[in-house]
DNA sequence: GAAGTGTGTGAGTGCACACTTACAAACAAA
DNA sequence: TTTGTTTGTAAGTGTGCACTCACACACTTC
């Protein structure tokens, strides 16, 4: 009994984050994240009802972690306006998805979405985070709306590499966005 | 000799870019879309050099009907200024992919960024995309910038479906996005 | 009508991969 | 020490799918 399964649980998820992050759902055979987590695929079987099952589970530790460093962003914000806040939040955002795992994932997820279950996922994911960063940037709408389409910009760049490409039309979409 | 392989090529590109576009590269069998092009699978595999040739040359029909939406709509714009030419492409944008096909196979092409040859097919459709934009409108960098992040958002909300969720932050989120 | 060319398919082949099962070793409780 | 429980695996099994090949049919040209 050399570690609980409790533990092997959390260790898997957060190989799992990365390896789907790659390829994505169905490109990744779960040999991939049992090779990473160094257990075999037997037991990763065991551990999570099924692929979607391990699936499922990793989405919602990549949100997790994302709801977290957003809400740890908010608390060192400059000030109290929402504009503050709302920058403060961008920037914790950006530090976090520097590694690209959390950010690639959302993608994935995101064109596995034809599987009811992981839309309501990726639903509950925004979810969580939109509702956090309205109520506690106190911001508008609009403010919210900007904030997320920015983001999806930010998904945007980084899968197709926009930062590498030396073109005035990357370099105006690039513009601005925070290193990541 | 029933039809021209030329002609055959572009009704299997057009299905293709409508299968692809639910499940995405790896979870559809070319058996699928020879199927939904009523031909054989053999036959697609001697029109395109593989699954993968088959996905570029969707790629390049995909951003090529896009393209000619946008350029159309430009036409249609009620003034010269890059405000109001903006907006028409925007409108151009929105009808086009009320049926979400073109909006759904980018979704799943920017999941496939892992192959670099998809990763290029992308770069060059956004390529051709904004640069006409940007000259067309005569739009700042901003402004370019601003019309691709709301798009992007559009991804966001058609995926998770997000039009169907009555809860303030997912009408936050689509405030204002022209019915898609 | 024979020969050539382009369009189209049925029937494989081989492999990757999701998932199972039977079994083993570590640890705990009696 | 024995019995039971939990952690872990090796070795399958069946299936789905990318890709091929030998072959057939349509149509043209001579």
């Amino acid at each position: 009994m050399r570690s609980t399964a409790e533990a092997r649980r959390v260790t898997v998820l957060n190989t799992a984050v990365s390896v789907f992050a790659r390829a994505g759902f169905h490109a990744t055979p779960v040999t991939a994240v049992a090779a990473a987590a160094g257990i075999s695929e037997a037991y990763v079987f065991r551990l999570f009802s099924g692929k979607l099952g391990l699936f499922l589970a990793a989405a919602g530790a990549c949100f997790d972690r994302i709801a977290a460093a957003i809400e740890a962003g908010a608390e060192r914000a400059g000030g109290d306006t929402p504009e503050e806040i709302l920058d403060a939040m961008g920037g914790a955002y950006a530090e976090l998805i520097a590694d690209r795992d959390l950010l690639l994932f959302q993608v994935q997820a995101q064109a596995v979405t034809d599987i009811p279950e992981v839309a309501e996922a990726v639903r509950a994911g925004y979810r969580r985070v939109a509702t956090f960063v309205q109520s506690r940037a106190g911001a508008s709408d609009a403010q919210v709306q900007q904030f997320f389409a920015y983001g999806q910009l930010c998904h945007l760049i980084v899968t197709v590499g926009l930062e590498q490409v030396p073109e005035p039309w990357a370099r105006a979409l690039t513009a601005g966005i925070r290193h990541p």
